[in-house]
DNA sequence: GCCAACGTTGGC
DNA sequence: GCCAACGTTGGC
């Protein structure tokens, strides 16, 4: 699972129950603000949305077995100068095949896939609430705690698992409440 | 805009 | 199955 071989040390399996049928799961989702952003959820009727477009495998996996109805999210907008966790999503539904691939007028379309195939995954998201203060990347890397994250190990993946502890750690941070 | 990291592709 | 070339991500 997970494509074998723990790719340069970065051992996702060894990083939470991620098999647990019962356990609260949590995941750092990232986007480009000016392709799809935080205030953007918030304005899409019921404040849910697909999350589309993931075209890397090792995501694609996360999104096809391991993120399910009521994990938590850090929503993380990148690209930016001051790239952030800017506040808390949580999954509403989990994944299904990722329509725009199948669609030739989508940018994420892949020739690839095909309704038998589908390929890709999504899941959808639903706005739970902004970070009083965002948590910069800056802020993450200089906490001993957050040096297992992927995010700071500069993993590029969209999708990547967060501990129980990252996500009390970083709400913390952000100013919410402990739940 | 630069460029390091790193995932993907395709020739062999 | 190796690995060079290439494309993309994303911090800076």
């Amino acid at each position: 699972m997970l494509s074998g071989k723990g790719r340069r040390g970065i051992g996702y399996d060894t990083r939470g129950c991620y098999d647990c049928d019962q356990a609260m799961n949590y995941w750092l989702l990232k986007t480009e603000p000016g392709c799809f952003s935080m205030d953007d959820l918030k304005n899409r009727p019921d404040m849910t949305e697909h999350w589309d477009g993931v075209r890397n495998y090792q995501a694609r996996n996360f999104l096809r077995d391991q993120v399910k109805v009521g994990d938590g999210a850090l929503f993380y907008h990148s690209n930016i100068p001051e790239p952030a966790v800017v506040g808390i999503a949580e999954v509403v539904r989990a994944g299904y095949p990722d329509f725009t691939a199948l669609d030739p007028g989508s940018e994420h379309f892949d020739p690839k896939a095909s309704p038998l195939n589908p390929l890709w995954y999504m899941v959808d998201v639903r706005y739970v609430e902004k970070m009083p203060s965002p948590v910069t990347l800056e802020k993450i890397r200089n906490n001993p705690l957050l040096s297992g994250m992927p995010l700071v190990k500069r993993s590029r993946l969209s999708v990547q698992p967060v501990t129980a502890e990252e996500w009390r750690i970083i709400r913390a941070m952000g100013g919410l409440e402990s739940r």
